[in-house]
DNA sequence: CTAGGGTTAG
């Protein structure tokens, strides 16, 4: 019966992917091929890589200096020279890095060294995070005037990792040498230790707890090419810095590096000014925003379009949309709201509060004004509307967007696909997917989530399950809610072996899975005899799984699972502080005696059972003793004796 | 060369 879903389902499929030649990666591959067949593909095709990429690194692992250059004549010796000598200072430079005394190996060994060879040092001890060597061994090049560059930027660098941003700094202001602090790799390490360091949790800031938002290769970028013209270096960092900061919404530590930098003497300019502002926005800090702002003023800056507009996005953060009313006003009579920005702040920050009426209302006005749209408003609109139920007007909109522009980005389509999935209108959804084909917009996290939840609205349990396998190859992790439902589908239409791969993804993701979890797939996976699986799940989640779970498990692997693997259950479940009863004895039992070649498993379980506690019961015994002459009289006659004594034994206590 | 906007979430 449910089958005839999964049929449909590839019908559906076939529909979806005939029209074109498709390169859009999201649409699972033709039904011919099994998942598994595609699974082996991938594998062939990793393993085909992974061979390309290891073949030149078998060549390097050869020893360079044989195979590499090999000088002719005269150049011969004059390398042989070349290599003593550095041969000597290879020496001495290992014995400087492994000596217990730095100083004294300083002393004997440091002035046969080149600054090259303390600089590997240093960085070796940077490695080692051997930081107090580092300090020390930089203080030494220091002194000894044996210092380059390359020093002072692997120094600050190291100064990021160990979380010393202020000793960075120091350093960084001691060079006397002028070019040298312009340099790109000074600075780039500067940087990167800076900004390394605002990711820390201004409370924790001691703790040290790392945290990865991607923004350092901006900052490198930036910092890269203001080095290149040489210019207002400090301004400009603390620029970055500032940015930086607002946009992780690190308000405390673009407040701090705004002080600093009034501090050393820099007087902030209007991108300083808008990027504190902008810090305000997160929290809404609307009291502190409008004291910068007059702090401006009165330092003789007028606040321009951007300076009002992130002023807007402070008030519409903080809910106060009465004043961002005003603002709009203010924003609109100087000029400043020629296009659709300040209204998209506006009408998202409405919407997210539930005005999505006072949203709209902006939205119609902004279109009365003929004001520049990108599409951003319309993404906004049609998102909010989706957000509050509105699913018909979000699809007009989305059909009115569709008719108007013809410019789209993964934003845009994935708003549009929710509208056309919430309204369920099949033909606009394919042809959104389409859209995203032609225009080689490759689909990303929140695609994939929408799509999974209209084949699931929808029933199309195998499609999901198939976006789902292409979101888990392209590196997405689907949410647990979304997951834990496909399962159950899956389950109920007896696709057992895909609900089971659903588990598995989540599992292999690092997203948090709910203790029902596990007991759910073990049904899955009962019901669909896959009970190899079902033994890996108990063996790894035992303590998460109800007795009642345990029980089914066990009663069906003993009854039809791999006879090799019966023990081994009895011992898990045992393990696992499941009380065995007499029942599942008498069903693992039987199997044996159907299968008398397996004698010597029966054997270890009978051997096994004492001392456990366990022994078996009168009728369990009567079928051995029946049976015996499979198993050889006389060892079962003493097993079963000594089963007996324990029995005693423990009757007696 | 440093500043401002949108997509999920029952």
């Amino acid at each position: 019966m449910e089958l005839s879903t999964v049929t449909t389902c590839t019908g559906f499929h076939h529909n979806l992917t005939r029209s074109k030649a498709l390169s859009f990666p999201l649409i699972p591959s033709v039904s011919t091929t099994s998942s598994c067949q595609r699974t082996s593909a991938a594998a062939a095709a990793a393993a085909a890589t992974t061979s390309l990429v290891n073949e030149p690194c078998n060549d390097d692992s050869q020893p360079a200096t044989t195979t590499r250059r090999r000088p002719k004549g005269g150049a011969v010796d004059a390398q042989r020279r070349q290599s003593k000598s550095y041969m000597s200072r290879k020496a001495a430079i290992l014995e400087v890095q492994q000596s217990p005394h730095l100083d004294s190996a300083l002393q004997r060994l440091g002035g046969m060294l080149k600054v090259q060879d303390l600089n590997i040092i240093l960085r070796n001890f940077g490695e080692q995070c051997r930081w107090q060597d580092l300090s020390q061994l930089f203080d030494w090049m220091q002194r000894h005037n044996k210092i380059s560059a390359s020093s002072y930027s692997s120094y600050i660098k190291f100064m990021g990792t160990s979380l010393n941003p202020a000793k960075a700094l120091e350093i960084y202001h001691s060079i006397p040498d002028e070019s040298k602090k312009t340099n790109v790799f000074i600075c780039n390490s500067l940087l990167r230790c800076l900004v390394r360091n605002t990711k820390f949790d201004s409370s924790m800031k001691f703790f040290h707890k790392m945290k990865n938002n991607g923004l350092t290769p901006d900052a490198i970028t930036y910092s890269t090419e203001l080095n290149y013209n040489g210019l207002q270096m400090d301004s400009i960092m603390y620029g970055t810095l500032l940015a930086v900061c607002a946009s992780n919404n690190r308000c405390e530590e673009a407040q701090s590096y705004f002080n600093q930098m009034k501090d050393e003497g820099h007087s902030p300019n209007i991108f300083h000014y808008s990027s504190l502002l902008n810090a305000y926005s997160s929290d809404g800090n609307y009291k502190k925003a409008e004291e910068l702002v007059q702090d401006m003023k009165s330092s003789g800056l007028v606040p321009n379009k951007v300076i009002l507009t992130t002023l807007l996005k402070v008030y519409v953060r903080g809910g106060l949309f009465e004043k961002s009313r005003d603002l709009l006003v203010e924003l609109d009579t100087l000029g400043f709201a020629k296009n659709e920005m300040p209204y998209c702040l506006l009408m998202d920050g409405l919407a997210k509060n539930g005005l999505l009426d006072e949203a709209r209302s902006v939205f119609n006005e902004m279109k009365e004004k003929r004001v520049k749209s990108g599409g951003y408003s319309y993404s906004i609109m049609i998102s909010s509307f989706c957000r509050g139920g509105l699913f018909e007007e979000a699809k007009e909109l989305a059909e009115e967007f569709e008719a108007k522009y013809d410019k789209y980005d993964v934003v845009i389509l994935n708003t549009i696909l929710c509208a056309y999935c919430r309204t369920g209108e099949k033909e606009s959804v394919m042809r959104t997917m389409r859209k995203m084909d032609e225009l080689a917009i490759s689909p990303d996290y929140n695609t994939f989530h929408i799509l999974i939840k209209y084949f699931c609205k929808e029933k199309l349990y195998m499609l999901a399950y198939q976006t789902m396998e292409d979101m888990h190859r392209k590196g997405h992790q689907p949410m647990e809610e979304l997951c834990s439902s496909l399962i159950l589908h899956l389950g109920k239409i007896k696709a057992h072996a895909e609900a089971f791969s659903v588990y598995s993804m989540l599992k292999s993701s690092k997203r948090t899975m709910s203790k029902a979890f596990h007991e759910d797939i073990l049904h899955i996976l009962i019901a669909g005899r896959l009970l190899k699986d079902a033994y890996v799940v108990v063996k790894d989640n035992a303590e998460l799984i109800s007795p009642a779970a345990i029980k089914k498990f066990a009663s069906s692997f003993v009854k039809l699972g791999d006879i090799n693997l019966i023990n081994d259950v009895m011992k898990v479940i045992h393990g696992s502080g499941y009380k065995i009863d007499q029942e599942l004895f008498l069903m693992a039992v039987s199997r044996y005696i159907a299968e008398p070649e397996k004698k010597d498993l029966l054997i270890q379980l009978l051997q096994w059972m004492p001392g456990q506690g366990y022994v078996v019961d009168s009728s369990t015994r009567n079928l051995i003793l029946k049976n015996s002459h499979l198993f050889g009289r006389q060892l079962i006659a003493e097993i079963l004796s000594k089963q007996h004594m324990t029995s005693k034994a423990l009757k007696a206590q």
